[in-house]
Formats: C-alpha cells, structure tokens, sequence
DNA sequence: CTCCCTGTCAACCGAAAGGTTGAGTAAGAG
DNA sequence: CTCTTACTCAACCTTTCGGTTGACAGGGAG
C-alpha cells in the first residue's frame, strides 16, 4: 500500500467517485448500499473505494446491527492543507522577493519574455 | 489521463517525489537535472514527473536556451483548498447541528457539557 | 430453523502508473 | 562543422488500481 500518509490522503481523493463519496458523507453519513446506489458500479466496487478512504483516516465504520454506518472524519483534511499553505506561502514570498529585485534593478533587465498569455 | 483538473492535481501531489519536486521549486526555479540530482532515478523519470505536474497545471516549463526552467505554479492550489474547505465546513457545521440536537434532547444525554446557557 | 439483506473477501482482468534503457532533438561551445 | 549538454520520445516491464464475478459471514425477520 500506500507509504505515507500524505500520498495515501492525496490518492484516494484523486478519484472523483471517491470524492463524491466525501461530499455525500458530509451531509449525512450513510451505509455501503445507500452510498452505492447512485454509482453504475457494484457495491464491492464501493467497499473498496471506502477502504481506500479508511486507510487514509478520512472515513470510519462503525457497526451498528448489520449495518455499518460510514461516517467522514474531516480531521484528516489538514493534513492537505497544512501541506498546501506551506508552499503556497512560500511561493508567494519568493514570488514578492522577486517583485523587490527587479523594482531595485533599473537597468536592462536581460530577461526574456515568459509566459506568452 | 485523468479526466477532471481536481483529480489530476490531487494525483499528481499523491507522489512524494512530486511534492518533494513541488517543495524544491516553491524556493526556487530550476532545471531538470537539477531536479533530479538528489533521487535515485533517472532524469528521464524526472521529466516523467515534471509531465504530470505540468498537466495538472502545478508546473510551467519555459524554454531559455538549451535549458528548461520549471517553474510552480501555486494558484492551481486554490481549486485543492477550495474543494477541501467547502466540505470540511459543511462536515463542521453538520456535527454542531448534532451537537444542538443532542443538546435539546432532555433524555438520557451521554453528554459531559456543563449548563449550555 | 430458513430466508434475506448487508457487507466483505478472493481471484481475476484490463488499463494506467512509475520505472528502465535506448534513440532522437535542440541549442550553445569548440 | 562537430561535439557536448540538456532534455524528450518511444518501447518495454512490472506493479498498482478500479472494476468485475462468485462465494461467504453475520444478523434480523418469517
């Protein structure tokens, strides 16, 4: 399986029917049959998607009778997010650097045009 | 390839050499070889990477000279953060909602709040 | 008890991912 | 022009992924 648990976040929401799973879970949480039911594939189909998202802390199961009532642990989500902001700051305060230097160059600044839109 | 934006930059940050890729060029821009220096691949598996990245919009490359400048693209963060916020909201605001629930239910609560108000 | 409903496990299949090697292209440097 | 550097493309291989079918376990309901 998966290494880390970052990669294993990141992969099981790069599937949009799993994706579409954590939408639905977090309004309600539902068993395996209710969430199947909208998707053209079988249910094991979908038991292994929701392990997918077990193994990487975004969703539980409880038994409760013979059901097993899935529930979203939205915890996980910083995870992402904490990874995300990280770079994208650090981007960003490359990116105002970058902005400083060439405001101080007055001279010819012997760059090439970038991007063409 | 992967059909929708979302699942492409959520597979592309699944890898860690990606996102340890991503972690480099948020510092600074760099080239392929230089990217690839510190794995245990080879360049052509680099390039390989750099490909996915750039798919999901994470990466643009630019020609200058006989060398390929990589460069991040943080704003294609946005549409993961987005995403991710959207239902963690919605799964926060649904457990107040039970929290209010159990709150105004008289009967046997489990609870160990004090007085709510 | 026997059905039936819910859900999982196991084996299999085709397609995609991540890696390799080998050849090919594009642009300085000599 | 030739050589070298920087990189990509193409073919191939192996593993993983998403899906299937089929068999099975665990509780109610009759």
């Amino acid at each position: 399986m998966a290494a880390d648990p970052l990669s294993r976040v990141f992969s099981a929401l790069a599937d949009p029917t799993r994706r579409d799973i954590v939408a639905r879970l977090a309004v309600a949480d539902a068993t395996v049959n209710e969430l199947a039911a909208p998707y053209d594939v079988t249910v094991q189909a979908v038991s292994k998607h929701l392990r997918v998202l077990e193994d990487a802390g975004l969703v539980s199961r409880t038994r409760e009778a013979q059901r097993r009532p899935v529930h979203l642990e939205a915890t996980v989500f910083d995870l992402v997010t904490k990874w995300i902001e990280r770079y994208r700051r650090e981007a960003e305060e490359r990116y105002r650097r970058l902005d400083d230097v060439l405001r101080s160059m007055p001279d010819d600044p012997p760059q090439k045009e970038g991007t063409p839109s």
